[in-house]
RNA sequence: GGCCGAGUGGCGGAAUGGCAGACGCGCCGGUUUCAAAAACCGGUUCUCGCAAGGGAGUGCGGGUUCGACUCCCGCCUCGGCCACCA
């Protein structure tokens, strides 16, 4: 009676061995390439899916790959502790967030264990940790130092449920991204990193990113959103008040019947005071005042505008132009008025069919002239000038600059730049989170508190609910009240904390060194494993956690303080997983625990399953029978293994030569080639787990029908190689295979097998002959032919002879390894 | 509206411009069993045919090529992200 495969006894072995041997407890070796693969550190939540799965046993099984590669593999984690999550949970269940921080992290460490995956837990940080947070605000002091961080009287964006302030990039169609509540406009003192201030570099850097998916650039590109453009100065026809407005298109300036000011622009009631309308202005200006993140909801509204009654003077050409207000114009984008073009703008021309306002064309598609009066849409492409004064005929590309120059020399303008990413909001109204390490004094202002005394801790409370957008340590006196750091008379604490993403914008650095107590990292550390070589993690932060993480490198290596410009070399967002149609989260009650998952089938089932279910950077759908193929693939080599055990255990080592084989042995040996061939492009081309894993389940079907068949070394060598070959994937499974054929050691201190000298080996290829791309045969040819010398074998061989029949030869290809085509006249 | 992606069996998905549908799930048939499950063996794009074999086939329409799922042009559909950003 065969062994069975009995995961349950195997697995845990294993894992301990690893942990006993320090088998991922990793130091700097010259002699090796360094290789720091990262996956982004998961928030506590408490319990992992296996849709988180996903990330984080495609890291373990990059780690285990490029360890076997020869590198010297870094993979920490960590947890990002500080947060709303914790603290509205630690309000539900009465408990304090430190405690359920603690207990779900861990659960989560147990469950990371559970499935094989193996960080270097020397490394184990933790954002709510002081040793760690004291750091958080030395980045802020830093910042700070360097004149990127300020406070100032903001209008914020306020969730009415969680009682905080939100960043711009928190608040999605006008709701709480975390909670759905509606989101409104709060005045609040804040501090802001001036994030604006690197919006230029960190739109030329995304040239780096060279193995970043290009999406993800583009979408930090898009984030930032340069626009090039000219600022156009329009005077009031009182003659003195000057109304500003940006745009990307003069060439259309000579095109502008009518100005719209946002609702919000301070102009508007100097402007309209006094006159007939001003009533009904300010009473528009009121009604359309701009609500949370977005003006009204998520639909496009209608859009909707009011006359001042005064006019602007357009700078170019003298026009009076009647001055509006409308609510599609943005106060926070540009200057907060738009010149109008409606001939040469849908937002525009909408706005001045329904107001019934005059349409002026000024630039003319290729080979014709538009008629204003017939337009049904706006012409918003390039064209020729017309009824442009000087400019006319100018191709409107052209025109741009010249216009543009031509502001500058009448004094009415000038070219600028504008982006569209805003600073950073940093403060945050709420208990659990990094004390913001300033101080406030009636003499001094605002005052930094010396590096020295960091941390500020934050002080255990009981009761740390959010009151009226005040933070709840304002309440606690003990910790408000202090002395100023550099007159010494009393002052109070910053009671407002750091916002999460500043932790988790910097972690990576802290892995370097972990264990330093008087500075944030090494440097020498921090020099020898930065950048992150492989980022492995979740496109949702594509923008915020990505573009908030490169601008600190940023900050901090102008300070001098680190090697890098950038933190991620090489970026990897993998797609979520899928279950009954939905994304897999606790909410929707679709979650799959891998916990059992892993008691029914063994972790490395779950790990291949995982790995099969699609290319990794796709979203995959999650199936619980498809997860049996995966186990039986297992079972199946487990138990075909356990027919050869005996014999491959007392084999000797394979040492060649080829010559000599049977063909059995010969194809046994070619399959395994093909396989390694396979496994190893997959993996490092694209991560392409599930066609690795696939190739392994062919050569299985292989292996069961010619291993019988093969001598005894031979089936070791195939043993021994498949054991190699799977253990990324399937780790426990395959240090047991290994040992169980003789290998000695751990498998991860094997090398992953390589094909090139293998195939050389190899006697002869099957190659398809094609005629004219139809008729076909076959015929063997040396391995490591190339396409020259296939190309001349096709001439003389018997086989192409007899095919061709006789007709003339136009052309050969030949494709290596595949087929040759002859093509006859 | 803008910018990306993606359309292949019943399903997830394979295919450097070269045997379309690897691999897995499911399904069908068989072996085994008192029976069932499991396991094992075989089959499984559609279509005509008892069969051998034939025909069609990668969203639609063109094009390039000896040869197109793959490249080019024009559509259609779906998904993602950003969106009255001047």
């Amino acid at each position: 009676m065969a062994e069975e495969y009995n995961f349950r006894e195997i697995e845990p072995k294993w894992q301990a061995n690893w942990q006993e041997n320090g088998l991922f407890e990793v130091r700097q070796d010259p002699t090796r390439p360094k290789l720091y693969c990262l996956n982004m550190f998961p928030y506590p939540s408490g319990v992992l899916h296996v849709g988180h799965g996903r990330n984080y046993i495609l890291g373990d099984a990059v780690v285990r790959y490029k360890k076997m590669k020869g590198y010297n593999v870094l993979a920490p984690m960590g947890w990002d502790a500080f947060g709303l999550p914790a603290e509205n949970a630690a309000i539900k269940f009465g408990i304090p967030p430190a405690k359920w921080v603690a207990d779900n992290v861990a659960n989560m460490k147990r469950q990371f264990t559970s499935q094989g995956i193996m960080f270097d837990w020397r490394r184990e940080i933790n954002t709510s940790d002081p040793n760690y947070y004291r750091w958080t605000q030395w980045v802020f002091l830093k910042m700070f130092e360097a004149g990127l961080a300020y406070k100032a009287n903001a209008p914020v964006n306020w969730c009415t449920s969680c009682a905080a302030a939100l960043a711009n990039e928190e608040v999605v169609d006008g709701t709480c991204e975390r909670c759905g509540s509606p989101v409104i406009q709060k005045q609040l003192d804040q501090w802001f990193f001036r994030i604006t201030k690197y919006a230029q570099h960190l739109l030329d850097d995304t040239e780096l990113l060279k193995e970043w998916p290009e999406k993800i650039v583009t979408m930090q590109r898009n984030w930032i959103g340069r626009s090039d453009g000219a600022e156009v100065d329009f005077r009031l026809d009182d003659g003195a008040t000057i109304v500003r407005c940006f745009t990307t298109r003069p060439d259309t300036l000579f095109g502008v019947t009518f100005f719209s000011l946002a609702p919000e622009h301070p102009l508007i009631p100097s402007i309209v005071r006094g006159t007939d309308l001003e009533q009904a202005v300010l009473r528009f200006c009121d009604a359309n005042r701009k609500v949370g993140g977005a003006r009204g909801s998520d639909q496009q509204y209608e859009k909707e505008g009011i006359f001042t009654g005064r006019y602007l003077i357009n700078p170019v050409n003298g026009d009076r132009i009647p001055l509006w207000v409308a609510n599609y114009a943005l106060m926070e984008y540009g200057s907060g008025g738009v010149m109008a073009v409606p001939a040469h703008d849908q937002r525009d021309f909408l706005f001045a069919k329904k107001y019934s306002l005059p349409i002026k064309v000024v630039i003319n598609p290729p080979g014709t002239d538009l008629d204003a009066d017939k337009m049904t849409e706006a012409y918003p492409d390039p064209g020729t000038q017309t009824d442009s004064g000087e400019f006319d005929g100018m191709p409107s590309e052209d025109a741009k600059k010249a216009i543009t120059e031509h502001l500058i020399r009448i004094g009415a303008g000038r070219g600028v730049v504008k982006y569209r990413i805003r600073d950073w909001l940093i403060s945050r109204q709420r208990y659990w989170g990094a004390p913001i390490p300033m101080i406030l004094c009636d003499k001094c202002g605002v005052t930094p508190i010396p590096e020295s005394d960091l941390p500020v801790l934050l002080p255990s409370l009981h009761e740390f609910k959010t009151k009226g957008g005040r933070s709840p340590l304002a309440d606690h006196s003990e910790f408000v009240s202090t002395k100023c750091p550099k007159c010494g008379s009393p002052a109070r604490r910053e009671t407002d904390t750091i916002a999460q993403w500043l932790c988790s914008c910097w972690y990576f650095l802290r892995f370097t060194s972990p264990w330093e107590k008087g500075q944030p990292f090494n440097r020498a550390d921090e020099k020898y494993w930065m950048p992150v070589d492989q980022y492995i993690g979740g496109a949702e932060h594509a923008v915020l956690h990505l573009l908030y993480s490169r601008f600190i490198v940023k900050a901090l290596y102008d300070l001098g303080l680190v090697s890098v410009k950038e933190p991620f070399k090489a970026l990897f967002t993998q797609g979520t997983i899928i279950k009954d149609g939905m994304k897999m989260s606790k909410s929707l009650g679709n979650v799959v625990s891998p916990d059992d998952i892993v008691s029914q089938y063994g972790a490395d089932t779950l790990r291949l399953y995982t790995l099969f279910i699609g290319p990794p950077e796709k979203p995959a759908e999650w199936t619980d029978e498809s997860v049996q193929g995966c186990f039986k693939f297992l079972r199946r080599l487990w138990e075909i293994f356990g027919e050869h055990e005996a014999v491959v255990r007392t084999a000797r080592t394979f040492a060649g030569p080829s010559t000599g084989l049977t063909a059995d042995e010969v194809n046994l040996r070619r399959a395994l080639h093909k396989a390694a061939k396979k496994v190893n492009f997959d993996i490092e081309d694209s991560f392409h787990f599930n066609t690795a894993i696939a190739s392994l389940m062919e050569l299985l079907h292989i292996v069961k029908e010619l291993a019988p068949k093969a001598r005894p070394e031979i089936r070791k060598e195939v043993f021994a190689t498949f054991a190699r070959l799977m253990a990324p994937m399937a780790p426990h499974f395959a240090e047991e295979i290994w040992a169980r054929t003789g290998g000695s050691g751990s498998v991860f201190t094997q090398a992953f097998p390589s094909w090139d000298e293998a195939v050389a080996e190899d006697p002869e290829l099957e190659i398809v002959v094609q005629i004219n791309g139809k008729l076909r045969g076959r015929i063997l040819l040396p391995v490591g032919s190339t396409k020259e010398s296939l190309e001349r074998e096709a001439v003389s061989n018997e086989t192409c002879i007899r095919l061709v029949e006789g007709r003339q030869i136009r052309k050969i290809i030949a494709i290596p390894d595949r087929l040759i085509n002859i093509v006859v006249g």
